[in-house]
DNA sequence: ATCTTTATTTAGAATTGTTCTTGATAAGAA
DNA sequence: TTCTTATCAAGAACAATTCTAAATAAAGAT
């Protein structure tokens, strides 16, 4: 599948992996745009079945994984959670917060490989990462080291 | 959860959480210790099915959240796929071999640390992280390289 | 423009891994 | 022992996702 260069728009990607445009993907690719956050597939289709009513749900699903066949959107995972889909198509890795429930995205630092801090066996080659974290976010650590009504 | 110090036997461990260390949880853990894979439950559920042929799924499940509930034994995801449970409890990664399905354990440098890599926001506070690779093992590597019924 | 071919959508059924429910069993405390 | 509670077993229930089949829409050919 060809990844987006970043010259590309969404139309030129799909058309590029063989795929139509059609005005289902459009959508599902715009709520995904539109609220750059990490919606899971329902709430995608919520979003969408404002403006479009008759879309189902399994089109949404079938929307998503055209969008991260060519590239434009990532599948995330968190344990055995519902899948959730993410726009941001920099390296990054994703960040739970255990307090508000956010999902942070956090930048893999310029120049770093991923893989230099692990004992990764000589002639394995890596060709995917992902990293994730947990713990409290700059909102939530504060709170939680005074707690006030923490039982 | 009180996690395992180094000196507790599996035993201990559990009766320090509050549990039993029952046939059923010893046969568990057994077969997690005597392969140290990464099988699924319904692996875990084969091997001890041989020793003990009363035992049922939804035990084994239990049994399984128990010891990971001790931190005797770690549950590990990959994308949507069945859980699997690995006995490794040093700090490491999982690398899935796209060319024979191995999964390998990865263990983290000596004096690394994970979030170093990353643009964490200060004042966010780490709890947990969780790295995986894809890839090719040493072993596969190089008939990727040059393959020869390859299709 | 019309016809043909193929991709896509839709709705609902099916699948899958896991969890829940219930009654039976077993373990530890008294 | 007797009581109390944890655990187990079997199967039902559940939730996210995928599949199926028929209807629709898009692109290419005539």
């Amino acid at each position: 599948m060809t990844k987006k260069p970043q010259t590309q728009t969404c139309d030129e990607t799909i058309h590029a992996n063989g795929f139509r445009f059609t005005p289902q993907r459009r959508e599902v690719y715009g709520a995904l745009m539109g609220q750059r956050d990490h919606p899971t597939a329902v709430e995608v289709f919520m979003r969408v079945k404002g403006k479009m009513p008759s879309i189902s749900l399994a089109t949404v699903y079938n929307c998503l994984e055209t969008l991260t066949a060519c590239g434009l959107v990532k599948h995330v995972h968190r344990d055995r959670e519902p899948s959730r889909y993410c726009p941001n198509l920099q390296p990054h890795a994703h960040f739970y917060c255990d307090g508000c429930g956010a999902i942070l995205d956090v930048p893999l630092l310029r120049g770093v490989k991923v893989e230099d801090a692990w004992d990764v066996p000589r002639r394995a080659v890596v060709t995917h990462r992902e990293v994730s974290f947990r713990g409290l976010c700059p909102g939530c650590a504060p709170k939680n080291l005074k707690p006030k009504t923490k039982r």
